[in-house]
DNA sequence: GCATAATGATACGGGTCCGTAACGATCGGG
DNA sequence: CCCGATCGTTACGGACCCGTATCATTATGC
């Protein structure tokens, strides 16, 4: 069941999307955070730093200052692998599952409002 | 024409173009990046700093910047309007053509891969 | 001509992020 | 038990961006 949708009317949801997002005063994420974001929470847990490093083709700092980021935020959580105490274990929140439905919605939203050009 | 598409299927279309755009090495736009690049592509010229802000409902120097940086990238120039010497005319350039278009192609491919769920 | 308004750029202090390199903590094999 | 491998984090110097305030340049109205 593929989606048909034609470039024109990509860009014109990517751009539209986009300027909600800035415009709600959102925070300013960058691609590499939201991928991290969506990532915890559309693949199944459990999730590492070594993991999403490999998953983006980043190095781990990259992920840990992400975290610590989207953690402020309150959009993300972390906790000790209690059976291997190297690993850190990402786990997701209330605030962070409801930003990640609001984009869904913002997108499927935005998608109904596309005319045909 | 509406173009119907699922939360579920809206959240993996978008986590899977950013997953593309960190792992080809892109420029790590924010979301106010590609809202004004967009913006200067989709709409109707002439763009001019004070537009963009208002449209996007930021401050002028944060567009100022973004210009900043997208001009060292090639994908935005500048050029003074000749007829008000105040303003500034904001110019696509060919690179920029070209990863916008790339975007799209992203976007409408991977939209076509999106299964069912 | 001169004051006022408007435009975009710049200065400032503070924060975040980058890539590379090193670090402490922990696990596992011999 | 200890040495190497692996995990996530931190240090570093540099770059970018933020919001606010101010600036120089240009246009406009009286």
């Amino acid at each position: 069941m593929p989606l048909e949708i034609r470039p024109s009317q990509a860009l014109r949801l990517w751009r539209q999307v986009h300027l909600d997002l800035v415009r709600d005063g959102q925070a300013d994420l960058s691609a590499r955070q939201t991928a991290i974001l969506l990532t915890i929470y559309l693949e199944l847990p459990p999730h590492t730093v070594r993991g999403l490093a490999a998953q983006l083709g980043v190095t781990k700092p990259v992920i840990t200052r992400a975290l610590d980021t989207m953690g402020k935020l309150g959009l993300v959580s972390r906790r000790r692998d209690e059976f291997d105490r190297r690993n850190v274990i990402i786990q997701r929140t209330v605030a962070g599952a409801l930003a990640v439905e609001k984009l869904a919605d913002l997108v499927t939203e935005r998608a109904r409002e596309l005319g045909g050009s």
